[in-house]
DNA sequence: AGATCATTGTGATAATCATCACAAACGTAT
DNA sequence: ATACGTTTGTGATGATTATCACAATGATCT
């Protein structure tokens, strides 16, 4: 596929035509990165933007003691790199990649120009940012006032709404990410997911399969957790 | 002070000519709440984009058995309601004055037609989103990786660099708000909150007098707890 | 297949912190 | 000044959950 198709897919960008969107595409460069590469530093100069072409990235924050906390997982369309670039900061957090990935990449001048040239562009962008401020508040406000069954709960919904596929009512989380990644997202230690899982699967709620996790009544999870 | 006058201290609107200022400022109109009133209600549709003219606000979420958190206070010159006008969601949290507040409103449309009209607002909101989001992210971790005393200290540098003056390395809060919503912000107890304070006074780091704080070396105390 | 490394399951223990229950201090109005 | 409401201080207790320490299982490589 060529790169102004994958554009194409981008929320950001779904509203130009064709003649704009070849010559944004032009200027991008790809790359690629294998599995666990650190693809941003946190604290480094933030100098180019990225959209996620193909695979899905961690956003982790990192404490002095080496813990980390994940702030999203973002995936095919998705992209990162705008916070440092609009607001002259340093990097918040780092970014890592969960599969092997390959992004385009527009630096930091284009961009701007980008946002310049098409208005349109920066309404969208604010339009993703404003769902992003959305999550993070809902993120907090279950960090805040939840106990660590819901908070869990809700990382699993997360999931489901990012990666699973419905059926009749059933999600099905494919590839469910490592306990590790889901504890460091819900704000809790490994082994009490374990534990809340099996607890979860105690009380048919949701049911294992290999590395899958299965929804039973998504409307109904929802209910209880959220 | 005239309405455009109040507009040029707003960082999203501070680039415009005089001109467009005054176009603006005559499509705005001036409301007061009392200290306490709800002033949008969660789960509203979001018709109307404001910004405080005057007074604070408390920008919150609440959990069905009534316990909230606190996401932000917002002072002088910042807005709020551009969230659901972006993304046409509903409302996503309750915005209480905490003082008597006045605030400048403009309508949904109005918002919409200065955006595209005016780019450079748009480029402007972005950059404050792009703040927010890091904020946000900021918070997201304390509330995952710090214990209570961390929370709260990381709590009172934001008051700290939002509320405080600063005097030879030495931050005043003036006004401290009330543990109840200290704990609400830290998502930890009041009880805590008052024990914790007593414990950073014990360590030398701050001083209560009267309603003000007093942090005694502010470097110092952000190198401890951020 | 066996060996090795990564991930998950699970019990025991301890630490942190919320909660309850008041008392003290502070504000404000009469 | 008194009284009433609000905010803060503080002890005692229990619940939740992190942590430690392994065992068990699963994945990958040769």
């Amino acid at each position: 596929m060529s790169t102004a198709q994958h554009l194409r897919n981008v929320p950001i960008f779904s509203d130009l035509k064709d003649n704009d969107l070849n010559i944004i595409a032009a200027k991008m460069v790809s790359r690629s990165y294998k599995k666990g590469k650190m693809i941003l530093l946190e604290e480094s100069q933030g100098e180019t933007f990225f959209i996620i072409k193909r695979g899905a990235v961690k956003v982790t924050r990192q404490s002095d003691d080496g813990r980390e906390v994940i702030l999203a997982i973002l995936g095919e369309s998705d992209f990162f790199g705008e916070m440092s670039l609009l607001d002259g900061e340093g990097r918040s957090a780092n970014i890592v990649s969960n599969d092997d990935a390959e992004v385009l990449t527009l630096s930091r001048s284009d961009f701007l120009d980008c946002l310049e040239t098409y208005p349109k562009i920066a309404i969208s962008l604010l339009e993703e940012l404003a769902i992003r401020l959305r999550k993070s508040d809902q993120h907090i406000e279950s960090l805040s006032l939840s106990d660590s069954e819901h908070r869990i709960a809700i990382t699993l919904i997360r999931f489901a709404q990012e990666l699973g596929t419905i059926k009749k009512g059933e999600v099905t989380i494919k590839n469910l990410p490592f306990q590790q990644d889901i504890a460091n997202m819900a704000g809790t230690s490994r082994e009490t997911v374990s534990r809340t899982i099996k607890l979860l699967e105690e009380k048919n709620l949701v049911k294992k399969d290999k590395k899958d996790l299965i929804i039973f009544n998504f409307d109904e999870f929802r209910q209880l957790f959220s």
